[in-house]
DNA sequence: ATCCTGATTTTTTTT
DNA sequence: AAATCAGGAT
């Protein structure tokens, strides 16, 4: 299979290219044809083999760019991979897909839309927008929103969808099971899913579930994509979900090889929506298939290839809560028997210590793969663990080392701060700006979440996208124009009941009943203002509202930057801001500019006709912005700390890394002290420690404010599972270990934050089977399982649902 | 329709 | 401590 040496006009890059390599990094980049699985330890150099791969699959001419689909799960992980990709290749990547599961997944709708009943234009939703519309889905089946909160109900429909479960499938389950949780919630769905279809938009799930219902339905679709993409390599395979695990599957084999998926992948098939399979033309035009690679590809049979690369390391699988399965990863060699395994656990990241501290933590998960990390970077220093009084002593120690450090020549972009929830970044932020330390924080409050921003994209979204009614309803008075909640609903009641666009129905406000003449007027006079941008964006109104897939909005002749800027301006939002004259509004505007200045870019880069696909620049523009996460945003500022949660931590190293609020009920989180995912908060500090090279702080405080109230605290249990040779533990005077004279002890002081409140002294944890039992949050229930490690599982009366709890620390009793 | 005020709630983690 | 929400006044 593998091409020699000699013969090969690349040999001088190969040679190159494996040089350096470790046995088993060289193993998994010249494996041939066939799945493989790299499990690749935290700091092993998987980037350096996934892209060494890439170029070696190039150079030995077993595939072409163009055959390459490369997914990573973040924007920041495919751009560092394109990058040290080109390195290697030069020029030779274009054509290559080299994207996140949902980039990849949108491209491929936005080709073959119309198949399932959408036009090219469709928006994507984000957590926020497609909350809002689930909002209106349980107002319209009468579901009561105190009890049943939005959130909840769209991460039930969320985990539904990553379980690739459509309504039809949560019904046929409900009636099943006689639920009326499980009714109501299929109620919800169904709306939420009929809303979805008619404004012409997906959500964040929605790009992988249709996806996958693209390649189910329609088999030609999902032939052309497999010819295409001859070899397939994924990043941090332990975090995919189903949907993802089912979308590969297509793309390589030829049966789900998994047996007892999760319900009935095959029930929503059908179930996609009334238009799916009535008689759309098949386009041709939108395959992502470069004209050589595809006279190839028809060449070749569609005999699925099976060239799946996965790299990954279920130590680290973090993400389970969005859905991600770490069954994917510890079961590839069942889903692929003849997978060849590589195992790196060379780390060239950190000092053995902090190996070692790395390596004790996690053995204490059971199951899993083992695995031993080992390096040749020295001893290095101990780990050093810190109590402080207070969270503000914890942040003033952090700082102080800081300066320290820095005084003593460590570059701030070398170190990072690391938390578990977002909020806490806060007080360490005050402790930075007091001594006056430049930083960054990763994640929390993001740029594309802001108000003004996500306004500013509602408008060129609504532009795009005439169904679009969450947009519409966020700009239409936004600016103030005098159309209110009463004028709104009378609009969209008029677009619902007439079956046409949203943008139709206000741009006829006399024909609207019971609307008032100055909401009409108003209605009017931005209807105008929209119609005028959208010929600005080059195309005539007229299509807008039918159900014909209208053409691409042609913004080449302007750019976006300055349509973006037009519809600031004539739209008044800008002008509103101005006359507020409040530093919060200057933020805002500047906030703006810096948007039409990332459209701006985006029109430069865009210029040369990189676009492809035949899809428009508008439609691309927005959809490259709803796909962002704002941890694609880290800058490599010499002069910056940075300060970021663990989870956004993933990925990346430092020489110098702080991990604070080392308390139980924070870190291990109380919410996942209930839900018995332990193990899971553990694979959370594995990863937190990992990120190291040199330097590791630990710490925790006494007490921390959770509400504004002050709470006790006691050390994370994690903690004790360092062996303490390990440690540099310099306030041992204060240190407290159970049992050793304390005043509490870690089996009655518990869960810090909030839950500790909940917890009753001395409630000793022994449930049977059976056992009637009520708890603090979830009200009554029965136990329905008893797990190891004082894990229970319980049926609750109140929705229905199985939860696992830790029984000592959950505020859980017998009835 | 909009603004003000007091009450309530918030803290996982994110593509 | 801060942000969001509900209800009532303007």
């Amino acid at each position: 299979m593998l091409p020699s040496m000699g013969e090969n006009p690349h040999a001088e890059h190969l040679s190159e290219l494996l040089e350096g390599l470790n046995e088993p990094q060289r193993e998994a980049v010249t494996h041939g044809e066939g799945p493989l699985l790299i499990l690749a330890g935290a700091g092993s150099g998987k980037t350096r083999v996934l892209t060494h791969r890439i170029a070696y699959l190039i150079f030995t001419d077993q595939a072409q760019p163009s055959e390459i689909l490369a997914i990573t799960f973040t924007n920041k992980a495919a751009r560092e991979m394109s990058g040290r990709v080109e390195g290697l290749l030069g020029r030779r990547t274009r054509g290559m897909w080299l994207m996140t599961f949902h980039a990849a997944c949108a491209r491929i709708l936005r080709a073959e839309a119309d198949r399932l009943g959408y036009t090219r234009q469709f928006t994507i939703y984000d957590q926020a927008d497609s909350r809002r519309l689930v909002r209106r889905s349980a107002d319209a089946a009468g579901v009561d929103p105190k009890r049943y909160t939005p959130a909840l109900l769209h991460n039930q429909i969320s985990a539904a969808k990553n379980r690739l479960q459509a309504a039809a499938d949560l019904r046929t389950a409900a009636s099943a099971a006689g639920s009326p949780f499980a009714e109501m919630l299929a109620d919800v769905y169904e709306l939420y899913e009929r809303d979805l279809l008619r404004m012409n938009a997906l959500d964040f799930d929605d790009l992988l579930f249709r996806a996958v219902n693209l390649f189910e339905l329609f088999g030609d679709v999902r032939d052309r994509y497999r010819a295409t993409f001859r070899h397939v390599l994924v990043d941090e395979y332990q975090d995919t979900n189903y949907a993802q695990y089912r979308l590969l599957q297509l793309l390589v084999a030829d049966q789900p090889l998994r047996a007892g998926a999760p319900a009935s992948a095959d029930g929503d098939a059908a179930d996609v929506d009334g238009g799916a399979a009535g008689g759309y033309a098949v386009s041709d035009g939108g395959a992502p298939v470069s004209e050589g690679s595809a006279a190839r590809a028809r060449e070749r049979d569609s005999v699925p290839h099976r060239n799946l690369a996965v790299v990954g390391d279920d130590s680290q699988s973090i993400y389970s809560f969005r859905g991600a399965d770490v069954r994917n990863i510890l079961d590839f060699q069942e889903h692929f028997p003849d997978a060849h395994v590589v195992k790196l656990e060379q780390n060239y990241r950190s000092t053995e210590r902090i190996l070692r501290a790395a390596n004790a933590v996690i053995a204490n998960n059971r199951g899993g793969i083992a695995k031993r990390l080992w390096s040749e970077l020295g001893e290095g220093d101990r780990v050093h663990l810190r109590a402080l009084d207070d969270e503000h002593a914890e942040a003033r120690f952090v700082v102080g080392e800081i300066e320290r450090l820095v005084d003593e020549g460590t570059s701030r972009s070398e170190i990072a701060v690391l938390y578990r929830t977002n909020a806490a970044s806060r007080v360490i932020e005050d402790a930075l700006v007091r001594r006056e330390i430049a930083y960054q924080v990763i994640g929390g409050t993001k740029f594309y979440e802001r108000a003004e921003i996500k306004d500013a994209i509602a408008y060129l979204t609504l532009l795009a996208n005439p169904f679009d009614v969450v947009s519409f309803t966020r700009i239409v008075n936004s600016p103030r124009r005098g159309i209110g909640q009463t004028s709104l609903a009378r609009v969209l009641a008029h677009a619902n009941a007439m079956d046409i666009s949203v943008w139709q129905a206000a741009s006829e406000p006399s024909s609207i009943a019971g609307l008032s003449t100055a909401a009409a007027k108003a209605l009017e006079r931005f209807m105008a203002t929209m119609a005028e941008l959208r010929a600005l964006a080059g195309t005539g109104a007229e299509d807008v509202g039918d159900d014909e897939p209208s053409e691409f909005l042609d913004v080449r002749a302007h750019g976006i930057g300055e349509l973006l800027q037009a519809t600031l301006a004539r739209s008044g939002y800008l002008e509103a801001l101005e006359a507020e004259r409040t530093i919060e509004a200057e933020g805002r505007i500047e906030n703006l500019e810096q948007l039409v200045e990332v459209a701006r870019e985006f029109d430069l880069a865009t210029e040369d006709g990189a676009l492809g696909d035949g899809v428009g620049a508008l439609e691309t523009f927005l959809q490259q912005v709803a796909l962002v996460a704002d941890a694609d945003a880290r800058r490599d500022d010499e002069s910056l700390i940075t300060l970021m949660t663990l989870h956004n931590a993933k990925g990346l190293e430092y020489e110098v890394v702080f991990i604070s609020g080392l308390e139980d009920g924070v870190f291990p989180h109380s919410r996942s002290l209930d839900e018995g995912s332990l193990e899971e908060e553990r694979r959370l500090f594995y990863v937190g420690i990992t990120r190291a090279m040199r330097e590791l702080y630990l710490s925790y405080a006494r007490r921390r404010a959770a509400f504004g109230t002050p709470m006790t605290g006691v050390r994370s249990r994690f903690l004790d599972e360092i062996p303490a040779d390990l440690l540099d533990e310099v306030d041992s005077l204060e240190r407290f270990r159970p049992g050793l004279g304390g005043t509490f002890s870690s089996r009655e002081a518990t869960a810090g934050g909030w839950a500790r409140a909940q917890v009753r002294e001395g409630a000793v944890a022994s449930f049977r089977l059976g056992e009637d039992v009520v708890h603090a949050a979830f009200g009554e229930g029965v136990v329905t399982g008893v797990e190891a490690d004082g894990v229970i599982v319980v049926r609750f009366a109140g929705d229905g649902s199985e939860r696992k709890l830790m029984a000592e620390y959950a505020p859980v009793s017998r009835r």
